[in-house]
DNA sequence: AACAATAATTCAAGTACTTGAAATTATCAA
DNA sequence: TTGATAATTTCAAGTACTTGAATTATTGTT
């Protein structure tokens, strides 16, 4: 790699003349300047990134503790972080929490070791342990937490209005004139456990009943509770209608009801979470879903860290961010 | 962030004691060793990691050139891929291709700057200019190229035998008695022309013609040309049998099929390629497919990138590594 | 107590830069 | 030719460390 030394060589001139000249300083003699500024073009240097941090304190870099690159979900929250710090020349290292790969302990040193600015934290699945909870007070720079909180979190929070998403998907199956409704939960998350808030609450405001055994809870089960919805829908005493926690929960809901030959949606209805890239319109019929807007997460996460990081600690006090929900109506609600 | 520095203060020795006690150097008397070695656990010291980038000229830290965070077929590779960085100490800057966030010509010149000490490229989906083909001869570390490559391709490159697998999917359906096959193309991407090689390899040795009007190019189109396919399953004159560019592909396929009421897999067999993270069990019926092995083909060049750093551009010779794939037989070819 | 031998610690220089102060060089008038 | 002023350039110190050489402190021996 060449470095301002090597040029310095070139030029004949100290390295102090080529770090000026390469900045555009007016001090140093045009033509030196140009000289400089092609012999460093022709080499193709590029300025340490890490110099710089190490003398300024910042290392124009924000860290991502990242839990599943297989879901889309996830991955289209971080393309709209990754619009917004590139814009603001920020670049990002990211993280597993998999326990297979890099325990949680160390997650948070090893950001440290290099020195973020700032992290962007989905959490990881289980509720915070107490030890991890110490790890994050003590990390000394801005936290967003994303997608994903948990009862007391002191740190700022971005996510989607999962209440109103699950009263919107509940109305609607009401409006259309269903009202034996279950609800495929996922009570492991806090999404999960707000939408269900969201159904119960618009169920009672209707005055329906929430039946327990139309409410099966799919979170932890790696194929989303399959087995407990076949076994659900197999029974004559079976719900109309089912509102799912995502997108994946009514695909298996989906796939469940036709290997009993029900029909969706003239027997049953089904509202899934989260317009989840391609998924809705590859079933058959079509999946009416709760459209989140996870690019906009993604965006309005990073511009709150990244003004955190420009005010310091201190002037940005914590918030906590809902995005907007969508009912988006496609083919699997029967229509009145 | 504390530095040795205030350690040093803390502790009343000079920053180099601080230094050797925190290794463990044995000139350092056991009981300084011991209280420097308290101190730094009690103020959570953590060593700068561009410190040590600067004076070893090694940064610890690889770049990723991405393409999309929505596709969960990459996130299994970059899975692979964060298996073996973590196991070697690496941590990885992720930088995305995405013409609305950064374009090409930057995306060198970023990773420079950091000073990655090798590269993992997903090549845009479209055939490398001769600008950015310079700027990756350019690039003084070692590169290895991911999933898909071009013609005349110097740099290493591991992904799935395409070939290989197009010709399992063929050989499957013709088995199965199915004569009359069509393709669905993806000719913008590399695998997407050695998948149809190997299509056309294996129809032809069994005798079979290959149809024009059977084989549809979905590449380039966002809706993996769902319009073309439902025009062609419309005919009266269509295939009996489908083999895919890729899952995503079949689902479209079977979408159209559906809208058409032909029944999948009485009157049109199909097969998927990649079985994409629970894709194909999602539908029914459920889809076969020639499954990948991406968290191998992340695990593979990762290693391969380590270890050519590890020795130095030199020492390692380029390679060209094609990843066995399988072929798994659910419901959507019709028995015989 | 003086000296050597050993143990423990510090110094100084290097990494790739930046920055304000100091030094050098050039230019012009008297 | 000298001195003053302006125009350029270089020096030196700082960032957060590492490392071998040099220095200082401690211990034991006579």
């Amino acid at each position: 790699m060449v470095s301002m030394k090597d040029i310095a060589k070139v030029c004949n001139v100290s390295e102090s003349t080529v770090s000026k000249a390469l900045k555009g300083h007016p001090l140093i003699k045009r033509e030196t300047r140009k000289q400089i500024q092609e012999v460093a073009l022709k080499y193709n240097y590029q300025p340490n990134a890490m110099v710089e941090s190490i003398q300024t304190g910042r290392s124009r870099t924000i860290g991502i503790a990242y839990n599943n690159f297989y879901d889309s979900f996830a991955g289209a929250i971080v393309t709209g972080i990754f619009e917004r710090l590139c814009a603001a020349g920020y670049e990002a290292i990211i993280i597993c929490w998999d326990e297979l790969v890099s325990h949680e302990a160390h997650v948070f040193s090893r950001f440290s070791r290099r020195r973020v600015d700032g992290l962007l934290l989905f959490p990881p699945r289980k509720l915070p342990t107490s030890e991890y909870l110490r790890e994050l007070r003590a990390f000394h720079n801005p936290i967003v937490v994303i997608d994903q909180t948990w009862p007391g979190n002191e740190f700022s929070y971005v996510g989607s209005d999962n209440v109103l998403g699950a009263a919107l998907a509940t109305e609607h199956m009401i409006e259309r004139g269903i009202s034996d409704i279950g609800f495929i939960k996922y009570s492991t998350v806090s999404s999960g456990n707000e939408r269900w808030q969201g159904f119960v609450e618009t169920m009672q405001k209707h005055g329906l009943p929430v039946k327990d055994s139309w409410c099966i809870d799919a979170g932890g089960f790696p194929e989303y509770g399959h087995e407990l919805i076949l076994k659900m829908l197999s029974r004559s005493d079976r719900p109309k209608g089912l509102v799912c926690f995502n997108d994946y929960c009514a695909c298996h809901a989906a796939s469940a009801a036709h290997e009993l030959g029900i029909r969706i949606p003239e027997e049953l209805s089904l509202v899934g979470f989260g317009d989840i890239h391609m998924l809705p319109t590859l079933l058959h019929p079509k999946l009416t879903t709760v459209k989140q807007f996870p690019e906009d997460i993604g965006r309005k996460a990073a511009d709150i860290l990244l003004e955190s990081i420009k005010g310091g600690k201190e002037i940005s006090a914590s918030k906590n961010i809902l995005m907007p929900v969508e009912l988006i109506c496609r083919d699997s609600v029967r229509r009145k």
